[in-house]
DNA sequence: GATGAATGAGGATTCATTCAT
DNA sequence: AATGAATGAATCCTCATTCAT
């Protein structure tokens, strides 16, 4: 009586608490932090008072930590659970190359995320800014890592800055995807142009690392570059 | 009364009238519509009372869209003006090459633009986006028609993908510049960081336009692509 | 399961139901009805919801009464048992002068007494003033029968005053304790602050009794006085 | 044109301004701080909106603050400027004579000063403390300082203890006068009970200092006591 | 052109309380 | 006897906006 009645209360605060969590992605992705009342958010888990969201989160703030949180880590996961765990086999040349797809895979059913995080990473409020930082650093920090383990066609002090850039690559299309859709009045995400799209960016990405494409590149952009600072 | 001092009025209204649009800038780049109240942007300005700000600007919708206008409008006018203005003469080839110079150029003068317009491609409130739209519309219908212009590596169903893609490349950086900067610890802004984004971007943009790099790219991209829906 | 553990269940409610008075009265004394939330109580007691406390009181309303009658009625036993019970034989000379003494042992050992009492006088919450005003009328009958019934060196229908002013000479002290640590830098409840006290109130109310001063004070007043309403 | 109408504007906030002050200080005076919300000052004021009120005081505390500040100076100033300024041709003698008289006229006319000071002497919110301990410790100063100055039957060490207790018995009386009503059943204000007060106080507070009694009295005193701690 | 005052609507959060377990 | 969840009402305060001066 006590186990099944403790298992059961456990199921609908989980859900409860992941109703809410649910909801405040979405709305944190549509309208931002300040934009998002929490008025709303119990309203769309079907709360009837704000004030039964404040029994599962400290603050509207903690409920927008634990969305971000979520969020992230998932990502994270997908990008640094697979280096460690799964490639020490050395299979890292096909990392890249499954990387994005498993990330796409992943962004095209999580539509919200890109543009939560893209918005937290636009954010100034010093307000928001630690956690947003703690939280995204590890997802560089993995990112860079992958970067440097690979011969890719740049020079190191500017792997910052392709990191960066395939980010901005990858996540900006999903982010921006209802502006894409409002100046093209096609949809981003129909299955032809998520699918156009996820050419696009094997591509794109195979020119970046300079994967496909033998030393030459490579040497090219040496010739060229002393980026050093 | 009225011949006195006019043009010194039209001077001074002239003059808080844009103190004020370069507070909104800020601010609203900084935290989007909804995080900023017309009192802080009055306050910036040294304006003792929010009223004052309603002299200039019929309510805070019109500031944002002021504001956006302008910032949108420079950019545009940097991207398109060339194109049919200056370039009839036919030197499309270095048009994509000096560009995203001269945009780069801009950008790093006006830190703020990337976020705010990064912000206005992100937000979903019917609200904004009427206006964010058509400001944006010429934006991304001029980069089309370079692309669409010039012989590119790619088919021409992903043109659009590409301009989203450039767009981000270019953007993205200074958008999440302070994100960068929390989670490299190093400041994105830097003039040496300036110069490698710069070179950064010189090349990656070369690399997915196919034009500075000599025939093995693009026929490896050819070989490789059928990359219609 | 009745029968065991009966004793030791009513032993942990007592306890728990008295550490609830416990903390309250600390609480109500320094903050207030107004000033205190229920879930602060509970805090306090170690129950980590709210709701537990219900169980032992039926509302914040009668947790209020409880303490402040528990407290009321402990000093009303003190000056009123004293004079019912054990004085029938005529030693009230000496009741007043002892009555005093214990009464402050009594302050002494629980601070927040006058503090939470003082603050029930002062209160002007319709909600609150009937129960209040039950439980501290038999103090004010019991002092004024005490006072009626020996020579005082005031006219009758200036008892009243004369009451009232020894209870805020009494009380008053204890309860401004922390204005006055704040406002002297020293500790008035430090045992030489009490002990001066100590002194300081029996000779002042020995002075208003008039009970070590013979006829000579009791004449003044009378010539001086046509006290009468 | 200008100058009127500043002089009227002036007039209109002061009027505001103070009409929230005075009906703060019947609310508080009442229920204490935690015991009135915002919403009822402005009501009271005829403020339709609890907005109105923060454009006077940024808080409300502030508030409750200014409320303090106000009824505390206005009696420090009869205690203390009377001393500083006109009596510096030795008329001490019937300062103290005259202090209580005079403070007593005004508590009459100012009946909530009283239990807001008693209050906010009571209040231990951590949050309220520094302004009061800093508007009555000058207060507190001043009595002393006057009784320090001239000749009491009580040590030097106990002449806090004078202090407080005349202070006890003078704002005692005002501050509980709710209570005594409930408890008497009559009202402790009427002009009756008032001059009552004011001869008892009179009588009383001569007693405590042993300027009227002659020698008796004192002689009584000093034999009794060694009052030292 | 700027300001002080006012205001309705809404912001997040806390309140006391109830109910099922 | 204690707890987790929920809830309506109220809390203080900020919002954008208007109006008279």
């Amino acid at each position: 009586m006590k186990s099944r009645g403790a298992a059961a209360r456990m199921q609908d605060t989980r859900s409860t608490r992941d109703s809410i969590l649910d909801a405040a992605e979405r709305r944190f992705a549509e309208r931002g932090f300040a934009g998002v009342s929490v008025r709303e958010i119990a309203g769309d888990v079907g709360l009837r008072n704000q004030a039964s969201l404040y029994h599962h989160f400290r603050n509207k703030r903690a409920l927008y930590e634990a969305v971000l949180g979520r969020g992230v880590e998932a990502i994270v996961g997908l990008v640094a659970g697979r280096t460690s765990a799964a490639d020490r086999d050395g299979r890292q040349a096909e990392l890249l190359d499954e990387g994005p797809e498993r990330l796409l895979d992943y962004l095209i059913e999580h539509p919200h995320l890109p543009r939560l995080i893209q918005r937290a990473g636009i954010d100034d409020t010093r307000y928001l800014k630690t956690s947003v930082t703690q939280l995204l650093r590890p997802l560089y920090t993995q990112g860079l890592r992958i970067l440097a383990a690979r011969p890719v066609p740049w020079e190191a002090a500017q792997l910052p800055h392709l990191a960066a850039g395939l980010f901005n690559l990858i996540f900006g299309y999903f982010a921006n995807a209802k502006l894409l859709e409002a100046v093209t009045q096609a949809d981003p995400l129909s299955s032809a142009a998520v699918a156009r799209q996820r050419r696009f960016l094997k591509a794109a990405v195979a020119q970046l690392l300079g994967n496909t494409t033998p030393p030459r590149v490579r040497s090219v952009l040496r010739t060229r570059g002393r980026m050093h600072p």
